[in-house]
RNA sequence: GGCGCAUUCGUCUAGUGGUUUAGGACGCUGGCCUCUCACGCCGGUAGCACGGGUUCGACUCCCGUAUGCGCUACCA
């Protein structure tokens, strides 16, 4: 059944961080590709930024992954493992002359970048030590000059095919001969990206359009390895409400905060997969199936997109009522664990769920929406005390609503609609001048499900409690 | 500053020279439903950044301008 394509993509962030938005998305067109052509989607930690790394984040950032269902094919790769080999590949650079020491300190490099601001002009490396004779080479490094390893970057350009958008081109020149090594000793990114991408294998370079101008370079790495360049592919980035890279000053942006506050892993799919992707007809909601499905990598645009919470939301809300009540049951226990409501029986919660469900956009919502279905309210909502309870004679006809259903014989929806309509056709008023009064006492506030529906789960005990106190309520307000 | 990339309703997008009075969705908004809210349904609102070309014809092709974003590290 399982077969594959021989093509082979990969997700690498690095621990900084938790999974953000923009990398969540990132990871996501990665495995849709994998996924639509049967090829495979691995992982890569870039870990090899010692200070700033940490494991914390790096299994944040796996729990994250598979809480979205972005689940990665075979070993993880840690990048800070491959440190050696990356080094051979630099060393194998020297040895070809593909590369060369730079004795050039730090200092130096930084007085001549900031005069080369000062005069307007950009700053690329002079070449100081391109060409130094073995002779200058072997006593420098007898003398114990540290010196860092550049890349001798060809003459000419470099063109490539980017997969999303149109023909790259730069000059060479532009990409200056960069470090590859360290004074330390440790490989630099651009090399252990193309070390890793060859040694994993590597078919199609799915990733931010923020690495856009670092490809040149790169496949000046593999030309000058002799490695096949892989296709690359630069989805545009996510940006907030400003236009700006979406970055945490936008409020939330970690994949996990998103869980936190309500939202299904399926929406946030679906959502993210609609920025700078189309499925190029009208549909906007898909399921994980039908994204795969629909999933090329030349239907993703070259604009990048804000990203909008407030559809987001919309579309949550979709997949909450798309749910059935035991899923979204299922959804709601882990906070209802941490709410001690745990004693509540699923009976009661399926039914409370389907009072509830048409109105919830986030899962939290459940909490803020249904308290009063635990305990009795204590407050009673400003505006709908205005307009509901003082008003001439509020507290009498609650009276007589009590009474009525004190002595209803089924508790039912249909009774206790039928017994209030009547009264107030007896009491010659409009049934919401009973309804609204009744529902602030039972609820505390001006809007609820369908008021019946709410007093029959609630329990003819809990109901006129409550009523009673709404009256006494009033009563002492006048 | 240099280099690169981009530019369709407020937002996400469809559109690949004539089928378009530029389609859908979110939002906003009018209405229906109705015990309130929500859902649902019906309707409305609003856009091809600008200027030149190319062409019988340009949202679609080319060139400028503007604007935005990204990169410009011994970070990844």
């Amino acid at each position: 059944m399982e077969r594959s394509s021989g093509i082979r993509v990969r997700f690498a962030p690095s621990p900084t961080g938790w999974l953000h938005i923009g990398g969540a998305r990132t990871a996501l067109f990665n495995w849709l590709f994998a996924r639509h052509n049967d090829g495979k989607f691995l992982l890569r930690v870039e870990d090899t930024d010692r200070e700033r790394s940490n494991a914390e984040m790096t299994q944040g950032i796996l729990d994250s992954l598979r809480w979205l269902g972005l689940d990665w094919d075979e070993e993880i790769v840690y990048q800070s493992k491959g440190i050696n080999r990356h080094k051979a590949i630099v060393q194998n650079l020297i040895d070809n002359n593909k590369a060369y020491r730079c004795f050039c300190s730090t200092d130096e490099l930084k007085e001549k970048r900031e005069a080369a601001e000062k005069s307007g002009g950009a700053y690329l490396y002079d070449g100081l030590c391109r060409d130094l004779s073995k002779e200058t080479i072997a006593q420098k490094i007898d003398e114990n000059i540290p010196y860092t390893i550049r890349f001798r970057m060809p003459e000419g350009s470099t063109e490539f095919d980017d997969t999303v958008r149109n023909n790259v081109c730069v000059q060479n020149r532009e990409l200056d001969d960069f470090i590859i090594l360290r004074s330390d000793g440790t490989p630099v990114y651009q090399v252990a990206v193309v070390v890793d991408d060859h040694d994993m294998g590597i078919t199609h370079v799915i990733r931010g359009d923020d690495h856009l101008s670092n490809a040149p370079k790169q496949i000046q790495i593999y030309r000058a390895l002799n490695w096949e360049v892989p296709c690359f592919g630069h989805v545009p980035m996510i940006l907030g409400p400003d236009k700006k890279r979406l970055s945490k000053r936008h409020g939330a942006t970690s994949v996990s905060q998103y869980k936190t506050d309500g939202f299904l892993a399926e929406a946030l799919i679906n959502y993210l997969a609609l920025l700078s992707w189309s499925p190029g007809d009208d549909r906007e909601i898909l399921s994980r199936n039908e994204l795969i499905d629909a999933f090329t990598v030349e239907r993703i645009s070259r604009n990048a997109s804000v990203f909008d919470v407030v559809k987001l939301e919309w579309m949550n809300a979709k997949y909450i009522h798309s749910l059935s009540n035991i899923e979204l049951l299922e959804e709601l226990r882990p906070d209802m664990d941490a709410k001690a409501l745990s004693s509540v029986s699923d009976k009661f919660m399926l039914q409370l769920i389907s009072l509830l469900k048409e109105r919830m956009k986030r899962i939290t919502d459940f909490n803020e929406q249904s308290h009063y279905f635990f305990t009795d309210p204590v407050d009673f909502e400003e505006k709908a005390v205005k307009k509901h309870w003082l008003k001439e004679g509020v507290a009498e006809r609650l009276s007589i609503i009590i009474k009525k259903y004190e002595s209803i014989e089924n508790w039912n929806e249909q009774a206790l609609e039928d017994v209030l309509r009547n009264l107030a056709e007896e009491l010659e008023v409009g049934a919401g001048k009973l309804i609204h009064p009744v529902r602030l006492a039972v609820s505390g506030l001006g809007n609820t499900p369908g008021i019946f529906e709410v007093l029959v789960l609630l329990g003819r005990e809990s109901v006129i409690r409550r009523l009673y106190r709404g009256v006494e309520w009033i009563k002492s307000k006048s």
